[in-house]
DNA sequence: TTGTATGCGTTATCAC
DNA sequence: GTGATAACGCATACAA
């Protein structure tokens, strides 16, 4: 599948009647069948009537492109994605429930779902984006806390383009964003597990650079102190939110098992793959230790045992970040930052049959 | 999240700086300016130079949307996804490997990618939207035999409008194509099934309204009559490829098993809900029965035992789709059909260890 | 309620 | 090599 540059062959075969065509038809102004079609202005409806069965008749179809020309609108949300290659992070029920709920809200509002991806090596330049006009606002995925990012979240913010952040927040920054409440989430997760009895818990997270990663960091920590005991850093571990990175760290958290008696993963990929790795050193979910992940993808209750983790909203957040970009590209107030509630959800992973550890 | 329409914004704070602006600073005529943005025609180098340094001091950016009414190309491709409330395929290995391959291919040709869900009580009007140049090709996800599908299809097809199925093939009718080798995969996985000793083997097919359905029944028959035995049609069950549909299954096939050595599952989401269903009805793979899925998701190494299954080259299909497509628009000839392989990858769920049955 | 006229920012086809 | 200019199909302010 080689590289290959834009070429154009001419839309043959299908005819296009014109506003010209089905104003000569009708016999009345090309200005009325605008009219007509927009449902803007008064308009008598028997004019109305004879434009649309002129139309009808000429099979017309206005034309998007001179549309969005005229009215310097493309009509096109951008939501940019970061691409890396060989890794499809669209096959992640991260991205996709995400991208989901944008679809949902933007076709109920006919706008279009322009997808960019995004390589992490280019040089990233959203603002061109509205320039060139082919987006009229955008959903930033993915977003990740470093300097160039930031500046480009900057840039859009300080001309008040159109944009959202999904999952994505920057301490300092008061930028459009929708966000999960991830301190919450693992707060509750990790209360659960010491409520249980589970006193060691080993904390799995992902890379710091996001910044739901350090608030499931902080709300680790937080449940630990809410019950009077200083965390134990030497439990904290980072993988890469990749199961892979969960079957590595396994090699390196299971001669620390005999003093760990709960796990607790900052996704349910990782969790799997702590899962599989530490059962090859003999522990066992369920019989030496509890498990409990993050985003209650579908694989959760795909395992055995089936792993408690707490849930996202991703469908919502998509959802929110559409309505929220919209709203601000209508001039609706908008709230700046978002938060949505986030659920744990009980599975048999934190059923644990030996006698517990201290 | 409440319904909305379209309205618009002005695009403030952008200083556009237009051809005319880029021309006046140079010293050229704005022909000049197109000459060298597109590199089209012959150029003097110095007057290349003028303009390129003009553009880059008024921070010139060609408008899209100016350029597509020009040329009449949108720039853009349609993928069109069916869209169930509820149910996000999108979050399926499937429907976003494919998509991923579409989205890389896309971005080498400087095309976009335009998501189009698809409800399927709305009627289709794939046509429509070529008529509306809102796109200058489309691939099409998911599509099922019916009717008015076709029909549709065969419109797009006879006004030689630029377009691909993706994993979906119509007995009869010669439509642009990228699909899989699913009855040989099928083949592979029942004949292996067979070499192992497994007699009484099982198959769970999705609805049959989707060509890969039917060519994986006709895998599993032909690999029972390339051994000489007639295909146990008794064995044979549908479900609608969500794990939910292979756990309701499992209570049908439970009955059953004393009489079955080996499951087949027309992809691994029901194969893990009948495991998971089976196993309350005390029946385990690697014990009982050996058990083969289809699609090679990742959740097929996710669970206990791992799952042996057929693997799809669907990143390479969106590619492909989308190359054809492009070839299409620029008039190449391209390959009607056609058909990657699929690759058997073997995992423990087809090691048993009870006495084989027959 | 309807028609007229202008502009949107390019591309592309001529001339020179 | 370069400049002038006619499309492109619609939206919309203004006039009637």
């Amino acid at each position: 599948m080689g590289r290959c540059t834009r070429v154009h062959k001419v839309l043959e075969g299908i005819s296009l009647a014109k506003r010209k065509d089905v104003a000569k038809l009708a016999g009345v102004s090309e200005a009325t069948i605008s009219r007509v079609f927009n449902n803007v202005g008064p308009i008598r409806e028997e004019t109305k009537q004879k434009v649309l069965k002129a139309a009808k008749t000429l099979n017309y179809q206005p034309n998007a492109l001179a549309q969005s020309f005229a009215t310097g609108k493309s009509g096109n949300i951008g939501v940019i994605i970061p691409y890396l290659p060989k890794v499809h992070l669209l096959s992640t029920h991260y991205f996709s429930g995400i991208l989901s709920g944008i679809g949902i809200q933007l076709g109920k509002c006919q706008y279009n779902l322009l997808v960019m991806f995004q390589s992490p090596h280019e040089p990233k330049d959203y603002v061109q984006l509205f320039r060139s006009q082919k987006i009229d606002g955008c959903i930033i995925l993915g977003a990740k806390n470093d300097e160039q990012e930031i500046k480009e979240i900057e840039r859009l913010h300080e001309l008040k383009l159109p944009y959202c952040l999904v999952n994505q927040t920057y301490e300092g920054y008061p930028f459009h964003s929708v966000d999960a409440k991830h301190t919450e989430g693992s707060f509750q997760a990790v209360s659960l597990l010491l409520e249980k009895g589970f006193k060691r818990i080993a904390f799995i997270n992902g890379p710091l650079e996001y910044s739901n990663s350090m608030e499931r960091l902080k709300g680790y920590r937080d449940a630990y102190l809410n019950v009077g005991i200083e965390p134990p850093s030497e439990l904290v571990f980072q993988g890469n939110y990749s199961r892979t990175s969960g079957i590595q760290l396994s090699t390196e958290i299971a001669p620390l098992m005999s003093n760990i008696d709960a796990i607790f993963s900052g996704n349910d990929r990782m969790a799997i793959g702590l899962m599989q790795g530490l059962s090859k050193h003999g522990y066992h979910v369920g019989e030496d230790y509890a498990l409990i992940g993050y985003d209650n993808s579908d694989v959760a209750s795909m395992v055995q045992p089936q792993l408690t983790s707490v849930q996202v909203p991703l469908l919502e957040m998509g959802e929110m970040a559409a309505e929220k970009v919209l709203n601000e590209l209508n001039g609706k107030s908008v709230v700046l930052q978002e938060r949505l509630p986030v659920t744990l959800i009980e599975r048999a992973s934190i059923q644990v049959k030996k006698e517990m550890r201290k």
